[in-house]
DNA sequence: CTAAATCCTGCAATCGATTGCACAGATGTA
DNA sequence: TACATCTGTGCAATCGATTGCAGGATTTAG
């Protein structure tokens, strides 16, 4: 790549010495040379088009200015949002995001952790349901900071970020209620993940206060496939025993959608289906998704918030950070339907 | 962040010098040392739990193992697959990937520039249309090394991946065709892109070719709202003139549906609808969307491959590949209704 | 048995910055 | 006038690796 000149190259062309070019240019240290001088390497910098090499001043600050972000898999549509949210924060503030996928699989994610610490990012934005709580604990012993995003684990040393998943349910399952649902159906997520328990309880919970029957079954993964695949099952065992479905998430709703169709089952006239999420065109399925939004991008600029903090200002608690989720009526549920 | 061991840790721990355990531990020199000198020092390695600081090799060595993705907006859904390419092959490879996103801004595009080139990244692939030939040139001349992926510069210094935008319009039209259509609209995107030229001029052909008529309109972006309204101005002024659309991609083909519906047309008995790429979720919008199929993911892989390529052998000529694409048809095309 | 070649390993320079310390000259204080 | 303080700059060590070169030990050749 390019020969860009180096700090040695701009103190010669002003005439002085490197270190004092070094603390001309450098914001925090520039009061400590005259004005002139300051004026004359700054010149000499432009001139000669000189940008500094982070490599080198990472070698000697330990600091690189990059946050390392685990994500499961950015073709998932909710991580985009916040992997921007994120740099959308760091990137004004000259921090650079390194993202790693690591499809759920613990192999790939210790491999993926490990190449983070080779490139000695300054901490690490975790999305990933899957690092338990172990892990975690050992990575805040090797004095690892660290911020979770959308994901909790309960009793982890670090930071979280996350929606309102419990009161996110509750709106879902109190929108059917008031539509004459009596008899529902949840689809949870892999167990592993903090989300999937949280919303199944709060399912539970909801379907108790509002004297409604709740049945809950397991899906393998937050995909199409895993929804259709048990709602299948579900659906080959009980057909017409349940009016409304709330789904773990906008893909399981999906696969939700596939199932019903494959039955013979209208959405919303015979089901009514909820997701949760508000992923990017849900408002353009067939039928357009009744969902919770969740705000991810503003996940990802506050996991960005706190995590600079840590890096650059002390230490906080492991403080827990719940963003607030809203209901969005579409045209997948309706009015129950008698059974 | 954790103080790991550095090299001195290991080669005193081995009792072998600083420059011995280096070349033990690496792949290329340690036929350099003796078998037994060699086990000793990874043994040391791997009971301190040494890895290396890419950091200071990367100084050393002026590499960083490290390639810049610039893309217009991570949260357009084919951007995620390109990137994922690019990580599967790269990644096992020891490099990683810097993504940053330009909005199609050319202010915000020298910005992430410049801060790639602070971060001496080894490569560049850059997926953004606005990038034009100039500023490309600028790099070559600078002496970076970069790849273009899903957008080609016509006369630019660098190698392009690109999908088979031509035949992908020509398949298109041919169905259509094939349906009984005689008088089809094509939505181009920003002019900018050379994508959007190229499936423009291939709209026109294909349209001569069977003896159809074609008109043109253009939007001022790739998004949904841009489709919208251009198609909302169309049909303001030419309600009952075309039975078929072919979209310059997806997103602008769900601006077409939004404004159909708003003008109380039905797709497909009214109008049948083409989109391009076959973005995630095409399948599940309202009509599940008729497209082309663009091979993203494959795209980022091959970009990738060609970079590694030009960095670690030499550089080839600036090669084009074109990867070939498919028609998915789906519900939103159907025999053309009599007008 | 000696000279040459080969094999290992250590020494030290280097990559491009940052930063504690020393010191010269200017300024302030008594 | 004498001494303390302050300002601005330079010197040199340092971050953690890689790598050309030198040289001792060992092997091979003649």
């Amino acid at each position: 790549m390019g020969n860009r000149p180096t700090l040695i190259d701009v103190a010669k062309a002003a005439g002085v010495h490197l270190s004092t070019a070094s603390r001309a240019l450098n914001e925090s240290t520039s009061a400590q040379i005259s004005p002139e001088t300051v004026k004359k390497v700054s010149k000499a910098a432009r001139d000669l088009g000189y940008t500094i090499n982070t490599v080198a001043r990472g070698l000697r600050t330990k600091r690189t200015q990059t946050i390392g972000v685990i994500v499961p898999d950015l073709t998932n549509p909710i991580f985009p949002p916040i992997v921007r949210g994120i740099d959308s924060f760091l990137g004004p503030r000259g921090y650079s995001v390194l993202v790693v996928n690591t499809d759920n699989d613990p192999e790939s994610e210790r491999n993926h952790f490990e190449s983070l610490m080779r490139r000695q990012v300054d901490g690490l934005i975790i999305a990933t349901g899957h690092t338990d709580k172990i892990i975690l604990a050992n990575y805040h012993n090797q004095g690892i900071t660290a911020v979770m995003v959308n994901r909790e684990a309960a009793g982890a040393p670090y930071p979280a970020v996350v929606g309102d998943d419990a009161s996110g349910i509750n709106l879902g399952v109190a929108h059917l209620a008031a539509l004459g649902h009596k008899k529902l159906l949840h689809l949870t997520g892999p167990a592993e993940s903090s989300t999937s328990r949280t919303r199944a309880q709060a399912f539970s919970a909801a379907c108790k206060n509002h004297g409604l029957q709740g049945k809950i079954i397991k899906c393998s993964a937050y995909s199409i496939d895993a929804g259709q695949s048990a709602m299948d099952k579900f659906l080959n065992q009980n057909l017409h025993t349940i009016t409304g479905v709330v789904a773990g998430n906008d893909l399981l709703a999906l696969g939700v959608y596939h199932s019903l169709r494959a039955h013979g089952l209208k959405c919303p006239q015979d089901v009514s289906v909820i997701g949760f999420n508000n992923m990017p065109f849900a408002n353009d399925f067939q039928p357009p998704l009744t969902t919770i939004d969740a705000p991810h991008y503003e996940m990802g600029v506050q996991a960005a918030r706190i995590i600079l903090n840590e890096i650059e200002g002390e230490a906080s608690s492991p403080v827990k950070i719940m963003l607030p989720v809203t209901l969005i009526v579409r045209g997948s549920t309706a009015v129950a339907k008698k059974i």
